[in-house]
This record gives structure tokens, sequence and C-alpha cells, in this order.
DNA sequence: ACCTGAACACCGTTCAAGT
DNA sequence: ACCTGAACACCGTTCAAGT
């Protein structure tokens, strides 16, 4: 009887590509990635599984729209002017946090990365870099694979091994050993510092003219 | 009315776990990891799928035993001698080369090894050559994850890209273009060894004792 | 333009019961 | 010790039809 165009109150109100994305992030938080089914996410917004289809064109659609959302950050706000390998350790760094930002952030990225359904985070920042301070573009991206690769995959690691011990360890595996998990500050921050410094020594190196040449194509 | 209980000729036999692996294996590189369901690989080895349950634990321990004989080859005979950058650069190589393997090989590592369940494949190789070098373990295993979480990630999305455009490319996606797919020499090998040189790079510059020091646990 | 209802062709896992 | 049969509680996706 009373006019529900306007979405004053509550429900009823249609919704665009962008609402489904939203909460398909909110529901990837509360419920992590493997309960995040399309169903699932249908009922948290009020509609039929199938009213999702119009919206989107699959679940793997679904997940590269909301890696690109959890991605962001990443490439926000430049006033550059630094040198390649500092970029390099800046970016890294903001990945990593937006991948921790959600529950099991860096699993949804990693696989819409390898499906090619969303940028690689680090090439564009790093390729400006590059032209900026008269470097190689495939040396920008060499560095942004080795970055990209090695924070994906160690932070997918890490926050499995989080959830993994915050629901109470149990049974099977190579287990992880039950220490200080209290405060956020849990023991492997300090591998993922020490290997990240151990890649940009490697891109310090090759700016600096040692050890490796970039790519250059045989033939 | 014949004594079955030995195996000649074809089925009937009684399945042991590694059989059950053996056939996981097999039926990964035919078809696939999406359509590696249990109720397939049953179907494969004869048998109701509530067998599969008598011979493992659940589905992704079962992954976890396929990722372990994936990475078989990987710690295969040592016969080292050489310094920690070098034996590096031999593991990695040998990690890709397993991982493209088998079909999915690299996703299917990828996740067990971010729940635990497989040993990362690099490290106890690089802390018997830490060892044998006088380097500190916790180099050795910088080294390995910088190395184990690269090409892990790298081997992903490549195995992701040839696949995709094996099957016909289509539509979607930020796209690779249709190239030199002809040989197994995709172009991408270019990206992977350039990558891996700068992180070589890192572990070289970081052994001459570089610009990184190794973890040292703060406090 | 946006959504419902109903169906299709599947999943992983459990568990009593058989041999 | 190893497996069957049957069930439970789900999936992603399609498609005609409604408004």
């Amino acid at each position: 009887m009373i006019a529900d165009d306007s979405n004053r109150g509550g429900r009823a109100t249609r919704r665009s590509r962008d609402d489904v994305v939203d909460a398909a992030l909110d529901l990837l938080d509360r419920v992590g990635l493997p309960d995040l089914s399309m169903r699932r996410l249908a009922d948290h917004l009020g509609v039929q599984p199938s009213a999702l289809y119009w919206h989107v064109e699959n679940k793997q659609q679904l997940l590269a729209a909301v890696s690109a959302r959890i991605l962001g950050p990443v490439s926000a706000d430049h006033a550059d002017g630094a040198t390649l390998d500092v970029a390099a350790r800046d970016v890294a760094v903001r990945l990593h946090d937006s991948l921790l930002a959600y529950r099991d952030g860096a699993e949804v990225v990693s696989s819409s990365l390898a499906l090619g359904l969303v940028e690689p985070p680090a090439h564009a920042r790093l390729r400006a870099v590059a032209l900026e301070r008269g470097e190689p573009a495939a040396l920008a991206d060499t560095i942004g694979d080795a970055i990209t690769h090695f924070v994906v995959g160690f932070t997918f690691h890490q926050q499995q091994r989080r959830s993994a011990d915050a629901w109470g360890a149990a049974s099977g595996g190579v287990a992880a050993s039950p220490e200080r998990i209290a405060d956020g500050d849990d023991g492997d921050d300090d591998g993922f510092t020490a290997a990240l410094d151990l890649i940009i020594a490697g891109a310090t190196t090759v700016l600096a003219g040692g050890a490796t040449q970039h790519p250059a194509p045989r033939r």
C-alpha cells in the first residue's frame, strides 16, 4: 500500500551490481570463503539465488569483482618520486595489508589473479615509477611479479594459519607450534619481512647493474 | 567361483591408500582439479564414493597426499656441496618442473601448502646446505619462503593461462594476447626466469653480507 | 529492468549394514 | 579389513515466467 520505490528503512529495493559485490565482501568477512555460496549470498540479500545471475555472470566473476575491491587500496594515492626498489617495498606492504583486511582475502585474490580476472596489483604503479626514472618497463614487471606472487602466497599461508588456530588447532597436518597468537603480532610477520627484504635486496642489486640482466627476449 | 584374491587381469581386488592417491593423480591429469570430485574418483576406481573414506580422511587430506607426490622429485638425490644461492636456484627450477608435470599441479600444491598439510618443498634441502656452509638456518628458511611462494604463485598463473587458451580463450577477463602457444615454449618462461634471477640476486647479495640482516627476533 | 519458481545435474560426507 | 546402499545437507547455473 505504501510507496516502496525509495529505500526507506529496510528491504524491498532493487539491487545493483555494486550492492551484490558489497554483500559478497560483507559475507566473506563473516563466514569465510568456503561458506560463501551463491545461495547464502542470495539469502543475505533477501533474494532468490537465480536473481544474482542478472547482476553477475557467474561466481568466478563475482569473486573477481570482490578481489578488485580488496586490492583497491594498493594502487591509491601516488605522490611517488621514489626509486623502483623503494616503491616496490611500499607496494608490497600495502598489498599485504589489503589482503589481511578481509577474511580469506589472499585466497580469493590468489585465484582471481591466476585466472587472469584481475590486474596484477603492483604493475601499474611500478611501471609508472620506472617511466619517471628511465628504467625499463620489463624490469618493473619482473619486480612486480616477484613481489606479487610472494606476498599473495605468503599471506594465503599466514591467513590459513591464523584462522586454523583461532578455531582450535585440533588434528592433522604438519602443525604450527601453539605459541603467541594473542595480539595480532604472530611471529611470522618476521618471516614476511625477512623474505621481503631479500627480494628488495635483489631489486636494489639489479638496479645497481649487478648480477642479472632484465628479460632481453632471445632470438 | 574362481579365487579372486590375487589381482589377475582386471578389477575386483581390494585397494590400498596408495592406489587411491595414484588414481587421484591420474584423474587430476585427465580432467583437471575442478572436475576431480570424490564421486568421479570413486567411479574411476570402480567403487562407491563412500568407500574412499575408509582410505582417506577427507578430500583435503587426499589432495595433500597428491601434493606430496607431485613434490616428490623436488627433494630427490642431493649430492650438493653448492652454495645457498646456487642450491636455491636449483630447487626453484625443480619445483617449477614438478608443478608443471601435472595438470593444475600448482593449484593443488598451493592450497595444501597454505593449509599446512605438506612440508614446504625447499626448506629441508636449503637447511642442509646452510648447515654444511655454516650459514644460519633462518636464512635458509627465508630464501625457501621467497622461492616457494613465488614459484608456486607464478606457476599457478602460468598453468591457468595455458589451459585457458588451450581450450579456446573465448570471453571475459584481462585476457592474454593470443600468440605463440605452440611448442611448450610460451613466452612467459622468460618472466619466470627474470623474476627468479632477481630473487637469487637478493640471496647472493644477502649472503655476501649486504643490505639485509637475517631475521634477528626483535626485543 | 529486475526478480521468482522450479528444475537439472551435480557435490562431500556419514553411517548402518554387509562380506 | 574393506566395501555397499542409502541418505543428509548442500552446491552452481539455467530458464521460463512474472511484474
